[in-house]
DNA sequence: CTAGAATTTAAACAGTTGTTTAATAGGGTG
DNA sequence: CACCCTATTAAACAACTGTTTAAATTCTAG
């Protein structure tokens, strides 16, 4: 039967998605994926051979939703630099809110498995060659903004956009912030961090 | 015997900083911990009661090291707040340089233990009371800097500082950036960051 | 309708993990 | 030396965990 094993599987993926990235590929255990899902522990094996297979199929369609995102917008050759990160700072914000979790997974499981995501992603080249990058060194070159090393300003533009999602518990620990003051801080920042990047592109 | 003593239980929590550091609380198992300080699993136990109570003493501990020293630059009332800035992010790119996993460590464990952090630590009161908090407020009040959430600030100047590091496996993955030029660029951000965060600061 | 394949289930398995136990060794004190 | 307290050890324990098995159920095709 098609959709009904289509069913199962997606209920296993889901189930999985959410644990995964909540509490991690350690903190994680078979049986609650099964308890989640609504299926029997055998199935978890039956579907997806093993636990570690199950959370790598789950690790690169989390990437996936990501990347390709900012690949599409970075590799658009229609949009100038600026549009481009005022692109990115919209998209990201708003799929973070909506997956809070999403970003520390990622960067967690990169750093577990780094030679995992070395042979999956062809991240590198995609950026290398993207309009994006192109843009950024002409801009270098027509003395726009400063020669610094590109990495720099990548680091910029995602730290700023992301950093507030990875520290949110730290930020609610530390300055007591709710939810929603939270969110409202995040929402505005579609608006500065933009500006912020262009007033830091005049350092040299 | 005194020294013996405090001897095996340092050796003990040594360990267990560096591989709870490394791989996290639920990767890391008290067999480890024995093997890596070379004692008898038991003493891991004798000393420390439970694996736990061992992640929560080292949890503390990481968490000291970082906090202690930005609340004394912090609380400084005879520097200004560049100079707090500027000292801020000198060294936090030196204790992070030499202890690569410690900012993830930390953002981690709040994230799975707010609880535990709330209770903890005093941060909170602490920063609000702090010289660098009224310096800023007064800068604002002196239409020096744009009256945005102070919030913004302090995520941008931790974030800038912090996220290369959070996410140098990502980086190296991504970009095929060596060790080597990692550190040299997080290097050249200690003279970068004061510099871009006093550009942002134009931005309203 | 029925045989065969796919799916689901309860149970079991083997290895791991945090913790405890009971015995032993060691070292300072009276 | 004899005593006692602390430290250390090997072994065991019970619970947990990922995976497999074999039987039962459901579905599909002929």
């Amino acid at each position: 039967m098609e959709s009904e094993n289509q069913r199962t599987e997606d209920k296993i993926k889901q189930a999985a998605t959410k644990i995964f990235q909540s509490k991690g590929y350690a903190a994680t255990k078979t049986r609650d994926i099964a308890e989640e899902a609504g299926i029997n522990l055998a199935l978890v094996n039956y579907y997806f051979r093993s636990k570690k297979k199950l959370f790598e199929e789950v690790m690169l369609e989390s990437l996936q939703g990501l990347a390709s995102a900012v690949i599409t917008i970075f590799k658009d050759e229609s949009t100038t630099l600026d549009k481009k990160v005022t692109d990115f700072v919209h998209l990201y914000i708003d799929m973070l809110s909506e997956n809070e979790n999403l970003a520390t997974f990622l960067l967690n499981s990169v750093r577990e498995n780094p030679e995992f995501f070395i042979k999956k992603t062809h991240l590198l080249s995609e950026l290398k060659s993207s309009s994006f990058i192109i843009q950024y060194q002409e801009a270098v070159k027509a003395k726009e903004i400063p020669p610094l090393n590109p990495t720099h300003f990548i680091l910029n533009l995602i730290g700023l956009t992301v950093f507030p999602f990875i520290s949110k518990p730290m930020v609610q620990v530390t300055m007591g912030t709710s939810d929603q003051a939270f969110q409202d801080m995040v929402e505005e920042r579609k608006r500065l961090v933009p500006l912020w990047i262009k007033s830091m592109m005049t350092v040299k």
